[in-house]
DNA sequence: TAGGAACCTGACATTGACGTCAGAGGTAGC
DNA sequence: GCTACCTCTGACGTCAATGTCAGGTTCCTA
């Protein structure tokens, strides 16, 4: 398929596939022409990168882990970095869940304020 | 205290606790001589203004909830706003829980590779 | 009271992941 | 072959949260 499919069927831009190639994250045929040819695990690899970018991972720490997360084999070397992206993941989703319990508690406490007219209570 | 107290304690940048004011997240009394002086409970907000950055919450509606997180009191717009912000702050969660089950599954099978010397085998 | 550390404002620089635009060529239905 | 849309490269723009620098003031300690 051509650049423009890959975007629609991955909800990703035109401009971050080619931004994605610039980075050596994304690989592409070229047609005669010179446009770009993508196979049918393009898309699972572009939300694949997507969900790491998601992870906060840099796209030289995503170029250095992406084959060895595709065939999931890796080096002890890059299995260390592996492991320190792992457990800053997991700091984060200890830091959003926290964020969560204090969403909820301001959302469950709401009530209180529906008649008052100002859309926050001066601190 | 003044501001590089306020730095070190938090683990943030005195530029970033200046911006933080500049962008209203964070008031400060002013001496004499026209130093920031802050009182015990800035540290708690900084970090707060912290996580609600963490989740991916701009300044800007941070600056909208944030008396109403601090005092748990909102108004109906901006209950809805929260609600919005919560149900984003749990995809994220979702997803990262899922880049987590990727990143072990490589982590897991990773063995693999001991004795290859490559970092990563060619996708 | 001297001098270095900490602080002030203001402004420009940076970073990463794109957006956007220009000018040119490719593709496909009629 | 016309037309509308898609794609190409290259380059500059953007945005948010800082970094950094300059030039000056304030604080603290010896």
């Amino acid at each position: 398929m051509r650049i423009g499919e890959l975007a629609t069927k991955t909800g990703v831009s035109v401009r971050a596939l080619r931004y994605y190639e610039e980075q050596g994250l994304l690989a592409s045929e070229r047609s005669e022409s010179g446009q770009r040819q993508y196979g049918e695990k393009a898309a699972d690899r572009v939300q694949l990168i997507q969900q790491l970018y998601a992870a906060g991972i840099s796209s030289a720490a995503i170029l250095e882990m992406l084959p060895c997360v595709v065939t999931g084999v890796a080096s002890p070397p890059v299995l260390a970095k592996l492991r320190g992206h792992r457990s800053s993941v997991v700091k984060q989703i200890e830091e959003l869940q926290e964020t969560l319990r204090k969403l909820d508690s301001v959302i469950a406490g709401a009530h209180a304020s529906h008649a008052s007219g100002v859309p926050c209570p001066p601190a």
